[in-house]
DNA sequence: TAGTAAACGAGACGGTACGTCAGGTCTTTTT
DNA sequence: AAAAAGACCTGACGTACCGTCTCGTTTACTA
């Protein structure tokens, strides 16, 4: 490898404190005033950093909300708790915790809403959030046949298939009983959630065949 | 503009075509602005209504907005075609037709997003959009047990459960699949689904306790 | 005459106080500040009214500031002190006072400077500032010449051109003694300045020709 | 060869192109986008500098302003046309030239402008445009009185107050007439000019006593 | 001829003001 | 009495320049 790294050019090096420093006080605001009442000019001063030096990273509210926002979700892990339906009901708990959070819920829906209208806007949430977790569904899948819990995938595209929908069915019904039925997605609630999930995979394999009884 | 009735010619006779001027306006500019970009003056404009007789109705964009959203899910039915998880599959696919609609996908994201931080609003919501569709999981177990299809429910607290748990599950889903996947909702992806749902359902009776075998 | 007037259309009128008040806020920010310093939303401020209704009436800053200045030469009057030399030197003097004040100052020169680059704004002064007092050399003269003191100008765009120069020179000096060379003019300059002038008016009187011994 | 400057220690030397480069594109801006608008990002890059390279050698934009229209003046002469009525016409015929170019007339007044308040700005003014071009004053009437046409100066107090009348009296008409009234200073109008300042001088001597007969 | 110290280009930085725009409120005239 | 019209205050927007501050890179004098 070379010593000139390609990304040091001529001029002041920008600030690597400020990033961080940036997106903590993001999530910091959404906590404090919710995504609508948020204000980039107050996020700057939180943080300490002039608005310019914001804009000079950023694009706009949008973006910077989707990236702070985006972190929070890489503290996500798959814990081994003996079975697959045991390990999924950890990861739904952690998640449900992280929709708990105020600047979890405000943020992410927020940028969800705006990306309706924003293509560039929704595969960045894409890219940043949903395709990054999806390890966690591969990682519980790859252990469960490990175990034997569940027979491997001949089929690749329908393996695919599979996970796209276990994670819409996931997120998005942990996301709906947090933040619209306002309800928490408690120990039971995840339970009796994870038991339906698991028992439908498992009564209704994978099979492209419609009419099937 | 709209083209109203001749009414609005002398005297004060304009309340009665003002309510529905100004929310079909409000998802006009839905359609072509979003939320963010939406304006309650130019919501006026469209109209043909003065800003004054806007805020004399709404307290502000939150509330047009649920209201003008609410309204577009009074048109789901629940179709009967035959069997419980063929009616279920129509009403899903109603459901996700009307989430196909700009109006329909940045308007009501926005205002959940909203409800995160004002709870009067998150009440309006349940009230006006989420309860009053509750009525088709109702219906549909109605008919599924009229039919045979499931047991009658002994414990009415446990029921409510399950009716809850089918709502969440049921627009997570589809909202996830529709809003943040940015894939169809279309009837193969229904299609299994609600297979999934069903069997889990089926298999997994509810059952309040938690460590039964 | 009719009652409706063609200027009172619908809609809230413009507050008449606002006017005066941001006028008389613009001088006070002249004193304090100077022109470079001065900013349209301290001026708001200080007028105690908001920066778009500053901006309703008026293009920008250097329109502004032309406003404020030309009221300040309105107080001009030509003093009745017995003979044409002395009134002039009164009126002088009085313009000297004028610009010895710092809105008129930094405010007029700035203007002007602009002035350099903007035809409409050049016009402007010229209108509002210029021709508006004009009317002192004019009302000098005919006072002279009731008086015996001037003989009666036969041809009239001879006299305008006379008019036009005695005006270059008394605002021309006085200026650049006040501004340029930092030096007061006092009634002593004033006095000395006011014989040369008038003497070279009386011994050079307004001939067309050149070349004239 | 120049004598060892003491400042001259170590280091590289200030590179000598850039200072006249500099002033040349301060000139240019001024020229094409007026005092207002001229930035000193701008200047630095027509004059292929950096930014830094420019606040190194000039405190600011009026300081750098200052300097680069200093120079414009420099071209002034004393023409000998024989006679002191056609020397000052001329001199004033050059001096009207250059303040008909963009560059002077809107660096000039900007600068005075901000002179109104600001005491070291305007000595270096005074210091670099004002004094430095009496020097015309003073060789005119050196050389008429060689020539005899005016009285030698016995009392030399008496004589800079009249060559700072005469300056303020030449440069603020011709400024007024250039800048305010936006008419051309021509050479007509420099005739009728001068006839005037000379006959006044000549008719009106140089008396300090006020009320003399 | 090798150091070294200043000048240099580049560009990020904390600021301040800009001129615009939307949210709501208030005050008129019109119907 | 309601509605249209539009002026008003508030506050955020995203941009432009300011003048300062690192950086890495010349460049000429000095040791």
């Amino acid at each position: 490898m070379q010593s000139r790294s390609p990304a040091s050019r001529a001029g002041r090096p920008r600030s690597t404190a400020a990033d961080a420093a940036i997106l903590a006080a993001t999530r910091e605001a959404l906590v404090e005033l919710g995504w609508s009442r948020l204000t980039l000019g107050d996020v700057a001063i939180r943080a300490g950093v002039a608005k310019t030096t914001l804009y000079r990273r950023w694009a706009g509210k949008n973006e910077l909300v989707v990236d702070a926002v985006a972190e929070l979700f890489d503290e996500l892990t798959l814990p081994d708790r003996g079975s697959l339906a045991e390990d999924i009901e950890g990861v739904v708990l952690q998640f449900a915790a992280i929709l708990a959070r105020p600047e979890a819920r405000s943020g992410l829906m927020a940028v969800v809403a705006e990306a309706t209208r924003d293509d560039a806007l929704r595969e960045r949430i894409r890219a940043s959030i949903v395709e990054r977790q999806k390890r966690l569904v591969l990682a519980g899948r790859a252990r469960a046949q490990a175990r034997g819990e569940l027979p491997s995938e001949p089929d690749a595209r329908e393996a695919a298939r599979t996970v796209d929908l276990i994670f819409d069915m996931v997120a998005g019904a942990v996301v709906h009983r947090t933040l619209v039925s306002a309800e928490p997605a408690d120990e039971e609630w995840v339970h009796g959630f994870t038991r339906v999930l698991l028992s439908g995979l498992a009564a209704a394999p994978d099979r492209g065949d419609r009419e099937a009884p």
